[in-house]
DNA sequence: AGTCATTACTCTGTTTTTCAGAGCGACTCC
DNA sequence: GGAGTCGCTCTGAAAAACAGAGTAATGACT
């Protein structure tokens, strides 16, 4: 049987954009096209649907300042900050073991 | 910008059920079957598709005994095995991390 | 004032991915 | 012979992701 914490941990970054989202809010709290641009290639309609998981799995926090002109804003909480460092051996470990030409 | 290198993890990591079954195999060697029991809810057509991508990517190898009757067998490479410490944190992550109900 | 750009999304049809189940030949066991 | 397992492949359905258009509210520029 799979690791039940593994199995959870997937649930939210076997999904596409999840962990880039995490790891490109770990600089700093953006807004919806901020990030849209930084993460690259996402469609508006799953940046939106996967902020609102991601938010619903207190990973993220959305930010409303009135304005005007009203201005949202994401940031990490405490949980989705402490993924960092493990998203930073991710990255150091893809370097290292994946080929170059996996990616697709 | 998204670190290449997190992206480059996450064109792994970030299909379904690529994570998990890279952590099964964590434990040794296994059967398509076995596999597929391990892992748990994964389809044959899925599960096929993912084990080919690993091996292209890599990541683990798969070695046919002759018999009667054939058997294949699925093992991690050494870049495969490297990801296992990772795997385990994102466990760790997960479980201190995640609310209970996110699983969907 | 009008135009253009940006914002934070929502909506919609299309494409891709995953799911659910059936099927095949080769074997083993009863 | 029948039932079960193996390692897949195949197929239609459902779900997820994609691609692009649209909206009202702003701000900047001409």
């Amino acid at each position: 049987m799979c690791d039940a914490s593994v199995t959870h941990a997937f649930s939210i970054l076997g999904k596409r954009w999840n962990g880039m989202i995490i790891e490109v809010l770990g600089r700093g709290p953006l807004s919806f096209a901020a990030l849209r641009r930084a993460v690259g290639g996402i469609s508006d309609a799953v940046l939106s649907d996967r902020l609102t998981e991601l938010a619903e799995a207190a990973l993220l926090s959305r930010c409303v300042a009135p304005g005007p002109p009203v201005t949202v804003s994401y940031a990490l909480t405490e949980s989705g900050e402490r993924l960092l460092p493990v998203l930073t051996d991710l990255g150091a470990w893809a370097r290292d073991n994946l080929p170059l030409d996996s990616t697709s």
